[in-house]
DNA sequence: GTCCAGGTCGCGC
DNA sequence: GCGCGACATGGA
């Protein structure tokens, strides 16, 4: 007989739910889900206790600035810790803890649509753990959506822990559950591609620990060295570094990729004139929120 | 069948 | 520091 229970989070204010949770395809990346019907996120994950839980993440208001509800589902009974853990977890994915005054101080200031972020808008969701976003954005890069999707999808139903009332649903794996596997081994498990031996090789760094995850949220270590560190990473470029820069709440540095590209050359270019420097240079006086004003201005242009 | 994707690597200059 | 081909895979 499983276990519910129901845990509520106050949101700071101001707090948009619906534009965080859509704000970029994390939502429906697995083990996430998106349920349109009742605006929430689905996902399981491994708790500290062992249990695997499922939670369904969403908002009681239809406006923003609703109180943020976290029903959990597991086997047998939460324990503090457990509950602790998912609280912030979901904080961290939310991105509760996050001051985006600067950036709506300079919304303000530029006025016209940019006003519409005021509302509580400019929040990305991200995943729970570093090396489920570093895996994530290693498998957006020289593909499309779909593949994205399907090599995400492999690497749950392969390697994560499923869910007891339900084994269909798996967390994302452990660095641990993936580097249990010889490299060879991996690759035939798995359709990765050449990604393959990236993904392989960063879980068995973090397992082994020779690669530590905790100096890139450092938030006392400047960007410039976090991006050097996230650049070492096989499989991390100069795109994928600046969309993990993001994920990690610095917004200085823009991802040139081709929706970047796309958006630009359709809204600051003739036909054919891109210029990827001119194009970032047109987001200079933003500072520290480059990135952030770039994502914003072509989700609201959609 | 052929092309190529929310790029990156490793090489040669 | 810059240009360029190779890169696995499966969907378009």
């Amino acid at each position: 007989m499983p276990n519910n229970h129901r845990l509520v989070i106050d949101p700071p204010q101001p707090f948009d739910f619906h534009s965080t949770i859509t704000s970029h395809g994390w939502a429906v990346l697995l083990p996430n889900a998106y349920n349109p019907e009742t605006n929430s996120v689905i996902r399981v994950d491994p708790l500290p206790s062992g249990k695997v839980a499922h939670l369904n993440i969403g908002s009681d208001a239809e406006k923003s600035g609703g109180q943020i509800t976290v029903d959990v589902q597991t086997a047998r009974p939460l324990n503090q810790g457990d509950e602790r853990f998912i609280l912030n977890s979901v904080r961290h994915m939310l991105r509760l803890d996050e001051d985006y005054s600067g950036f709506y101080k300079l919304c303000r200031k530029k006025g016209g649509a940019w006003k519409n972020l005021l509302a509580g808008k400019g929040r990305m969701i991200r995943s729970p753990s570093l090396f489920e976003d570093l895996v994530k954005v290693i498998c957006t890069t020289n593909i499309q959506w779909g593949g994205t999707k399907r090599m995400v999808g492999e690497l749950v139903d392969v390697y994560g822990k499923p869910f007891d009332p339900d084994p269909a649903l798996k967390t994302f794996p452990e660095p641990e559950s993936i580097a249990g596997d010889a490299p060879e081994v991996f690759k035939t498990r798995v359709n990765l591609g050449y990604r393959a031996e990236y993904i392989h090789g960063l879980a068995v760094n973090i397992a082994e620990g020779s690669f530590s995850l905790d100096d890139l949220k450092d938030e006392s270590v400047p960007t410039a060295e976090v991006r050097k560190k996230l650049k070492s990473i096989k499989g991390i470029g100069d795109y994928a570094a600046a969309s993990m820069l993001m994920l990690l709440g610095r917004y200085d540095e823009i991802p040139v990729d081709t929706v970047f590209r796309d958006f630009m050359s359709q809204n600051y270019f003739d036909e054919g004139a891109f210029d990827p420097k001119a194009a970032v240079e047109m987001y200079a006086d933003w500072g520290e929120w480059k990135s952030l004003a770039y994502w914003f201005e072509m989700l609201e242009s959609e």
